[in-house]
DNA sequence: TGCATAAATTAAAACGTTTTAACAGCGCTC
DNA sequence: GAGCGCTGTTAAAACGTTTTAATTTATGCA
């Protein structure tokens, strides 16, 4: 019978687990972890003590004498400002849940890590045996500090700057989109892009350039500081308006943008999907909770954080350092917006 | 120069930086903790040699000495089934999200503990320094198995079954949304609730009665297995038509169940919310996607969870045991579905 | 019966911190 | 010049495990 642990007293170790069952410490520990054999009835005084103390094993001490926390840490790099409201933090989140699943399977649990303004002080004091790194920037800071903290980290996202990673397919995805928007007849429309030199910002810049080089198109590339989020898309997309005309569409790969995007052709009147089609890369809950609901794509989110974590772990395990392995592929989610 | 982690080489420890600054370990100690004086110039070579070695403590044998794992968790029970999925456990990892921002606050890191089939083995291998539980069921596994462990738990919903505890205002959050459905002209509304003895489901069921029975109107709950989520709701609702005849809206609380429930309408053939309106209570994912999007409750869950983290944190820095706080008061979001 | 081998157990060391109690040095006061 | 209090430092103990090497007990075989 596991019992409440009573206020006052003290928590039962493995040497009080030991003495009522007659027996030493580091028997206790080889029942506890099965690692070497013992005796039947051992085995049964000792789960039989471990009940009725109502032990619990310290994990510090078991991880000093291991040398494993037990957990590994989901890091995004993105600003906040890109992620705050309703959608706070979607696509963390999503990748979050689905991470946390898989780790659990493999006993390890799963530090939630938000975007902090002082990345280097937090860590310090948070114990992890590996990192999963949401889309970093090209020379990302916590990319450095998990480096130099000798963590092994695996990327979700571009596959040239982490030994570990799960390669997401940016061209691919910025494919499947402008297909859309040009099979649909877009031959103005801008993209706008975070500043930052994120590959999804780098690649999406690329693909589009060479597309509408391709057919002839002019590229109106609006690049946008990711801090700004929200707000700093409707002024870019207003401006560019007042200059250039009303477009036929808009592409938007981040969704805070998108929204912005969205309340940018409301203020200047312009119908979506009738007059301007827009279309965004993430589906969270922004794509879905505008009016039209956003074209986007579905990213596999789930299959990916659960890869992710299955090499994360497995590195940890077997000490590998190299591995690389793609996403599964991106479909297209045709909604309202186009 | 924090120095990049050399694979084949043995972390630097606190002795290896005590022996370069020429100090003895305690002294680097007190500087690194700055729990006690230490000389300016001292201070200074100690952090020179810190740097030097790209010394990181080892969090382990910290937490031994101190007994703190520097770690918090949040938990919810909810069955998988009810947040599979797109939303996938968007109500849990809404609040995960606003709990880990607050918690690293406080340097500590969130563990976010999805719903798992075996609890037990599971948490034995985890260690944190105390647990947010979201909703409950009266008797619930996770409830106990914590206090067996004797970790200070914060209950994010009713106040009765935990000494400490955020509580939500059920009965406020079903009188908001039966003031909305019978303003409207509601007047045979099902309720469609989950089985297990959750307050969510104990008190809306309570709320309905005393409602229906105060206006003279049928009292027609539907209880469903949660496990059986969005189906079962669906199953139910068609039979409930099938033998009642169409209702003038439904009160779902579950939003999984709430897509059930538009599935069924559809099926049906009503229209939402011409012939029939519908109202949820978490204004997530699902509750937005759906067409037209459902009339919902803003539980502020950002503030709910930064209180109860702050809650937890404090009980466990300073040994407090008892106290619950109401969370902010729930707000109707009207949506196309009323 | 004796001996080699296997199986189960143990005692003790080790893991890397923090903390306690003791200590040296120094300036003050009486 | 003895005693006192303060400041900064240290040596050593302690935290609760796992693991190593040694030891005991049981088993099989000649």
């Amino acid at each position: 019978m596991t019992v409440d642990q009573k206020p006052g007293t003290k928590r039962a170790t493995i040497k009080d687990v030991a003495r009522l069952a007659g027996v030493s410490p580091g028997t206790v520990s080889n029942a506890l972890s099965g690692k070497r054999r013992v005796d039947e009835a051992t085995q049964e005084r000792i789960t039989q003590a471990i009940s009725t103390l109502g032990y619990v094993p310290n994990l510090s001490a078991r991880g000093m004498r291991t040398g494993r926390a037990g957990t590994i840490a989901i890091f995004s790099s993105m600003p906040t400002a890109v992620a705050a409201g309703s959608s706070r933090l979607g696509f963390l989140m999503e990748l979050a849940a689905s991470a946390a699943i898989t780790a659990l399977d493999s006993n390890v649990a799963l530090l939630l890590i938000p975007p902090i303004a002082d990345p280097g002080a937090a860590l310090a004091s948070i114990a992890f045996d590996g990192a999963i790194l949401v889309e970093p920037e090209a020379h990302d800071p916590y990319l450095s500090l998990l480096a130099a903290r000798g963590v092994p980290t695996v990327v979700i996202g571009p596959a040239e700057p982490a030994p570990l990673a799960l390669t997401l397919d940016y061209p691919r995805m910025a494919g499947l989109l402008l297909d859309h928007l040009i099979d649909g007849g877009a031959r103005r429309f801008p993209l706008i892009i975070g500043q930052s030199a994120r590959a999804s910002n780098i690649e999406f810049e690329r693909a589009y350039r060479a597309r509408c080089a391709g057919l002839g198109l002019p590229a109106q590339v609006l690049s946008v500081p990711e801090a700004d989020g929200e707000g700093g898309a409707d002024r870019a997309l207003t401006a560019h308006i007042q200059t250039h005309g009303a477009p036929d569409a808009v592409l938007v790969p981040i969704d805070a943008m998108a929204t912005g995007v969205m309340t940018a052709l409301r203020r200047a009147d312009l119908t979506v999907p009738g007059q301007v089609r827009v279309a965004t890369r993430y589906d969270g809950l922004r794509a879905r909770s505008e009016t039209p609901p956003l074209t986007a794509l579905d990213l596999h989110l789930d299959a990916v954080a659960e890869m992710a974590t299955r090499l994360l772990v497995d590195a940890i395990e077997t000490g590998t350092t190299q591995a690389a392995r793609p996403a599964p592929p991106p479909e297209l989610v045709r909604r309202g917006s186009t």
